[in-house]
DNA sequence: ATGACTTAATTGCATAAGCAACCTAAACTT
DNA sequence: AAGTTTAGGTTGCTTATGCAATTAAGTCAT
């Protein structure tokens, strides 16, 4: 292969998101092996709602960057683990807010925890500011793109 | 550990992978608009068919980093779609070398050049040499974690 | 040469994704 | 007040994913 094509392949590489692909799978494993048996999808719901409570499914849309119906099915998954329930708005009764349950706060902490973990092992032997750059590379990427 | 933890907080949203999400979901659009019938993911193994046919189906899954299954099934649509064919290795009988069609290889320019444009769209006003830099240490999380 | 490993691919099952179309409730228009 | 538009969610359809288990073919050891 030559210089050129190494660039390029370098470079549509991006495309695919292998690492981001990498990290979600660790995720995963690492909740599992953890004995927490939601999907990586579903934590980053819960995420956004361990830190508040009582978001609407198209602000939770907003947050995860996916469509309304994604959402939707999520919870659906969410509320069959009795993890969050939906609470239709008195004030608005086309919206739904969306509640952890006892049990969605109570895995917070082992969830994070595996979470925390895997950013551990992905960024091991990463330089932190050269990191720093590579987020808010990220960042630009997706503020051009959404 | 505690400065450790704090700076892995910010790097939660790394772990979603919406830039990734981005850049494929406007591939996908960029694909359509060109009248390309083709999905991202199926892109992403033509990509690697337009440089080299005869690609086993485990190769195509370590350079695509999919599992095995996956890469079956999209042989499958790819096949439906005639762009490639499975041809059933002489010397191997257990493997199928994957190659492209006419048809598979007459998309190869339109195809790259939505691919180009969605990189371009995804990079404005990005600094080329912090690109390399992130994209180096995407390649080194990719390697952490595979 | 036979039986035990290994490797390539497929099938089954459950989750998740996007898009388009739809329904209902709220908000505007007039 | 009635009709139109907008906004929040759900359903249908198709594609894609990972993991586990399976089949078939090649390899290795004895």
């Amino acid at each position: 292969m030559t210089s050129n094509n190494l660039f390029a392949e370098e470079f549509f590489s991006f495309l695919t998101g292998k690492a981001s692909t990498a990290m979600s799978r660790r995720l995963q494993r690492n909740l599992k092996e953890s004995c927490l048996t939601i999907t990586a999808e579903q934590w980053s719901l819960l995420y956004y709602l361990w830190n508040e409570e009582g978001l609407t499914q198209q602000e939770l849309a907003n947050l995860t960057f996916r469509d309304k119906p994604s959402i939707s099915r999520l919870i659906n998954n969410l509320e069959k683990l009795k993890l969050v329930i939906r609470v239709n708005d008195k004030g608005d009764r086309r919206t739904n807010l969306i509640y952890l349950t006892k049990e969605g706060r109570k895995i917070k902490m082992d969830c994070m925890a595996q979470a925390s973990r895997t950013i551990a092992e992905a960024i091991d032997n990463v330089d932190r500011d050269k990191l720093k750059d590579a987020q808010h590379i990220l960042e630009t990427v997706y503020q051009n793109l959404k």
